[in-house]
DNA sequence: CTGTATCTCAGGGTTTACCCCGATAAAAAA
DNA sequence: TTTTTTATCGGGGTAAACCCTGAGATACAG
């Protein structure tokens, strides 16, 4: 029988190196290719066998969900599993939404990623505890399609997370103040916070706003 | 020449194995011993003769820095380099105190961690690049004695980034709103911010609070 | 012993945030 | 075309944040 061929897609290098030879140590696994970038992945992609992929999500140039996404348009049978360290929210959904047939938190252990490997190149999903736990939980929490932020909204997401109060908001949008309280109320429903603390590290947690 | 023997202490078990497999191809190293926990280090630290430990430094039960700090009373010749998946700010002072002699992080290359491992037990330091920014980031952006932060200005910053208001600290911390308020003042003054959402952009900026 | 830093607390004030309620007009979607 | 979403604005209120001043207790270093 044929082994499975695995590339692994990871910016961190002790930890792709060490998957290297941890897959390699299974009976009909085999890694065909890796790299530490997702744009040589998307580049070679046609020239090598591979049947499943594990693709880290934060990474340099090209991150993993655009990687998953270009990568299923070339080849749409490929089977995809994201490999994260995070349990992030943000991530994994959108990450489903490229089109993974897995997720598994670096945090596993080798026979909970050699069962996802097994299952989803058997044409099954695999997702880790965590996820599963928290996807129970958004649909409880925040139904996702109604609480989208609009426009305006994360316009003034970065306006507040500067620092600006209301009135100064108002006086560089041209628009009441009352206006901007709205928005701010609006804001902290959807975000599921209390306060403009509560707002700034969602922001930054769910990537509306960047530091450094 | 006897191989150094090196322990891992990290609760992730693919980072781990895979390590394990990566330090065990390289010429004059050798794993002796490996734990997700680090407790089980602290008690069969006697029963092993090793060298080298590398440690993570989020850990359940016994996290890196007490581990460290334990591990060194008991045998004070034991090199430890601490093994850590944030450059956060917090921890790595708190491990450099504990006694570590190196900081490496694990987006490093197996090149990086050989080296470190080698420049400290031939009895020198190691430290990654981005650590050394961070320090002298730190000493060049407040170098000012008057400006650094007390222990309980920063408790009361965490709990700020939580989004507790004043009155609901003052109830944690068993103190009235008014001191609450005075702290938040004299952090405002240190951190040059104007209010809360000022605050918490420098907190996280500054890795007074992790965000994920 | 004396200055300095830290932590504590208070009065009394202004400003801002936050929460109800309701409303209109335009744009987008159904 | 009807409905929904988005963006706009207001009244009127309470709670919280923020500012200024002053001050007592303790602990620590010079």
């Amino acid at each position: 029988m044929m082994d499975i061929q695995i590339a692994v897609i990871d910016d961190h290098d002790l930890f792709r190196e060490g998957l290297k030879l941890v897959l390699n140590q299974v009976e009909g696994f085999h890694v065909a290719y890796d790299t530490s970038n997702g744009y040589h992945f998307l580049e070679t992609l046609n020239n090598i066998p591979i049947d499943m992929a594990l693709m880290d999500i934060e990474m340099p140039v090209i991150n993993g969900i655009q990687a998953t996404g270009k990568a299923l348009q070339v080849k749409p049978d490929l089977k995809i599993i994201a490999l994260s360290m995070f349990s992030d929210t943000s991530h994994y959904t959108q990450m489903i939404h490229a089109g993974v047939r897995g997720f598994v938190l670096k945090k596993a252990n080798k026979f909970e990623l050699e069962q996802a490997i097994r299952t989803v190149h058997q044409g099954g999903n695999y997702f880790s505890q965590e996820i599963l736990k928290k996807l129970a939980f958004r649909y409880t929490d925040q139904p996702s399609d109604r609480d989208q932020l609009t426009g305006r909204e994360i316009e003034i997401i970065a306006l507040i997370c500067q620092g600006l109060t209301s009135y100064e908001i108002s006086g560089q949008l041209h628009i009441s103040v009352k206006t901007v309280e709205t928005h701010r109320s609006n804001i902290f429903l959807k975000a599921n916070v209390k306060n403009t603390a509560g707002l700034i590290v969602w922001a930054i947690k769910n990537q509306y706003y960047t530091v450094q």
